[in-house]
DNA sequence: CGACGCTGTATGTGATCACAAATCACACCT
DNA sequence: AGGTGTGATTTGTGATCACATACAGCGTCG
């Protein structure tokens, strides 16, 4: 339990994670434009902890400051799958890390977001939610704030065109079934075979999301 | 030739580069406490754009925002390592892009580079600054705006440390043997050659480093 | 002599105002 | 009808002001 130093919260850091949550949850979507004014108006507050916000939102990369607007990235088919590549490398230097640090306590937690994603009924919002959960939980493992900061930011990157895709499916048995032989390999502590299933967990997921990105673009 | 968008200068965005280069060329100490106002002082501006610049810095992990204050970031010799090993992921994954694409052009430029380096009597500032455009310049041939803008804000983070170092040694000699190893493997195409090699030249960067810090902390 | 508590100052946060430039619209010219 | 130039509006940028609170300095008490 390492305590983080309590930061009262400022509006700055509501409207930070607010208009973070709306990128990454599709609210918001790719190529939008957005005016600090208008944000401010709907917030209630001023322009300024808005300006604050959406300058480190910048330096995340998800929104881009032009001339004279601001506009959520906006990713071509081609950078997702970068971005999906360098996640890849970055959580499997994670999962080298946290597989040697993971606990029976983690372990059980895992397990239990696991658990939770099997019920059904889930909005493609909550199982967004929930896998990413899963995946960062692992991560902690790995006792790098560094590192977790790094994929984190890596994740928002790519977590808009991950919520179009989940928007569109309803059957995750197969991500789930995934997302049970890791776990698996993680108890037997089997680093290799772990390194092998998440390169191939990405690279399923990016291409599904890939395509249905490609899929979307082509229909407008 | 892409044509970059033209940046008029604005003063928020030449405070950020001043202050970076302060901060990584290691003139702004780490654990060193900043106050917005004699920033804006110093440079004849108002607080806004230095507010700006410095959240930009936070996101970057440059320096840390705390209740009442802004410190430069301070990386333990634990922290320092751990950055140092995620650099390597990503400059192991541009090196598998750029090695596909180099072209003689780009080769050209490396090669002049380190004769630059090879000149005699270098500040320390002038040799840091000669390493990273090598590394860097070899990694643009990647073609990833993504991947190329995170190895530029992780290399920020261990930078000062590096300023430290290299103002501690005056011999270059071994690193840039090293160097041109890594540009005749570039020039052979030996992926696999240039991924060890690399892990090679940070793991020694890293070594010296750490131990450089590790020796100033213990002679405080 | 040291620890605790109070007060004053310093400083980040947020609001409001002023400005310049980019964008858009409409009218005009070719 | 299409392209162009001009004006009005929008909007990010930067400055100044007001405020609440963390932090330091000092005095007092045990």
């Amino acid at each position: 339990m390492e305590a983080q130093p309590i930061r009262v919260a400022t509006v700055n850091d509501e409207v930070y994670a607010r208009l973070h949550k709306a990128i990454t949850s599709g609210a918001l979507l790719p190529g939008m434009k957005l005016t600090i004014r208008s944000i401010a108006d709907s917030f209630q507050v001023s322009t300024m902890p808005v300006r604050d916000a959406l300058r480190r939102l910048e330096a995340c990369g998800l929104v881009v400051f032009g001339r004279r607007s601001v506009t959520v990235t906006l990713l071509s088919p081609d950078e997702v799958e970068q971005v999906f590549q360098i996640r890849l490398r970055l959580e499997q230097l994670a999962a080298e890390w946290a597989i040697a640090r993971v606990g029976p306590h983690d372990l059980d937690e895992l397990e239990r977001i696991l658990a939770d994603m099997d019920e059904p009924g889930l909005s493609a919002d909550q199982w967004r939610a929930l896998n990413q959960r899963f995946h960062l939980r692992f991560y902690e493992a790995s006792e790098s704030d560094h590192l977790l900061r790094l994929i984190r930011d890596v994740w928002s990157k790519v977590e808009p065109y991950m919520a179009i895709y989940a928007s569109r499916v309803d059957d995750f048995s197969e991500s789930q079934q995934q997302h049970r032989f890791m776990l698996d390999l993680i108890r037997r502590g089997d680093l290799s075979g772990l390194l092998v299933a998440t390169a191939h967990h990405l690279d399923y997921t990016a291409k599904t999301v890939v395509s249905a990105l490609e899929e979307r673009l082509a229909s407008s």
